[in-house]
DNA sequence: TTGACATATTCCCGTATAGGAATATATTGA
DNA sequence: TCAATATATTCCTATACGGGAATATGTCAA
């Protein structure tokens, strides 16, 4: 078997540092772009801008309004919460790492002080 | 060109449900087990949960100390941050959603308390 | 040293990319 | 109808996967 498609899931769509950029190029600006304002923000070629869009799209990160011969993609952020709450379930083991640092520097501070305090 | 290859980020990495299984066990038991304990408890091939943890560890979400004959693995949450960093930035655009919802709800309720009142 | 155990690595294969180039489709206006 | 514009799709290729099987490496104990 190989990878997961880049379509499975949001995960494997935000893999992408490109789709990352154009979901970050979107938010910029209320969340709400056709493809032409993309392709000139962006600078890359149309079809690629297009190819991720695609993906965007069917991981439903993004959703499409047809608008006369333009496509407005906006930004659906209730897909990104999935990612959130999957990360979000791991908040203590950063905090652990902070909270450590944190009673180290509380210990040496209390160290410090009983130093100069006789015994 | 290809995709991104898997070690480059922690995004590329956590992209594969299976290596978020593993991160997941790891979590759920304080964050340090061996690989033995790893393939007892998702029951997958051990070669397959080396070359996941392989991965896991060239982008740093977890760190590996030798024990003997034995390697524990522990999470490092340090690096998942990274993705929570990222995705907290769009927070607003899940939370607009639902102020949207919430106002929609009060507008409704408003209007329903309106047509008990005579005008 | 040897054997048993724990873990990592290699090799093979089918699959799915991402980018480039070319082309198809849809919509508008004259 | 026809040309122009906006966007999507197709075809191509190099690349790198993830799983399975086999094997290599490392470490302990006797």
């Amino acid at each position: 078997m190989a990878r997961s498609p880049t379509t499975a899931d949001a995960f494997t769509a935000i893999a992408e540092p490109r789709r990352r950029e154009i979901l970050g190029a979107l938010a910029n600006t209320g969340g709400k772009r056709d493809v032409s304002w993309l392709v000139q923000r962006l600078g890359w070629p149309q079809p690629q801008v297009s190819k991720h869009l695609g993906v965007l799209r069917k991981v439903g990160l993004v959703n499409v309004e047809r608008r006369g011969k333009r496509r407005v993609y906006s930004l659906n952020g209730a897909e990104l919460r999935t990612v959130y709450d999957w990360v979000k379930a791991y908040e203590r083991f950063w905090q652990h790492q902070l909270q450590r640092v944190k009673d180290r520097a509380e210990r040496i501070e209390r160290e410090r002080k009983k130093e100069n305090r006789p015994n």
